[in-house]
DNA sequence: CGTATGAGTTAATTATAGCTAACCATATCT
DNA sequence: AGATATGGTTAGCTATAATTAACTCATACG
């Protein structure tokens, strides 16, 4: 079963979540999504399901390693392509947004050529 | 009403085929996209009620300024993603299938920066 | 003890956008 | 005239993914 563009929303939205709160749950999902709470709660049952995620016993979420591989992918093409816009002059929030799509759509191809031109401009 | 993304694909669609075609159809459209009759049949109908696109007595599609100011936009930045991308070392058919994406979630303010910047790259 | 709050869930609804099946109209071929 | 092919349409189905309404359950307040 091919992941769907929502599951690396909320994927993601996990690792981002675990970086700076340390327990994340689903509520906290449907608050820095801007979702209603039942959207999230089927969201997670999917994922689980599929064992992209586990949830212990207190409901809290943790990214399984094929949870977390994609996690971390999609999160790596965000900050590329986010810092790469806000490089060639696009205000930070339009690039953050642009970015959130544009990381889901992209090739793995496409998104290592660009990595690889971006890292010759941005010095960081 | 917002314009969706997949009306986007079909007005580009329309104008590409009006370029090499003289005459445009549904099913020409349904051809190119490989989309079976009734999905174009369908979508066609919307375009038409929403002003996007006219048809003649023998339904042939013709795209009213509305529908051809959206379309110009998707073709521009399909040829310039695409190129892009291939300048970037991307294969072709995988830069060509990127670009198709890309082009739809892009704001306008990324849009311009991105061409900007490959102006400055590529001679044309 | 009872009620309010917070978190999670289930069920039903909505919108987008594709599909197949079945049908109609026109034109062409024998 | 009758069969076939082409193009278009309608109706009904499917999948994804969000929503609201209504429910459960546990904890905390007073």
């Amino acid at each position: 079963m091919k992941i769907q563009e929502s599951a690396e929303m909320y994927l993601e939205t996990i690792l981002i979540l675990s970086k700076k709160n340390h327990q994340v749950r689903s509520i906290d999902i449907a608050n820095e999504l801007n979702y209603a709470k039942p959207s999230v709660s089927v969201a997670m049952k999917n994922l689980r399901e599929n064992g992209y995620i586990e949830m212990d016993s207190d409901l809290y979420i943790t990214l399984t390693e094929k949870g977390r591989a994609i996690a971390e992918e999609m999160y790596e093409r965000h900050t590329l392509l986010s810092e790469w816009l806000i490089f060639l002059g696009v205000d930070k929030k339009v690039a953050t947004e642009d970015a959130c799509r544009i990381e889901h759509v992209l090739s793995a191809e496409s998104f290592e050529a660009i990595k690889k031109h971006v890292h010759g401009h941005i010095s960081n």
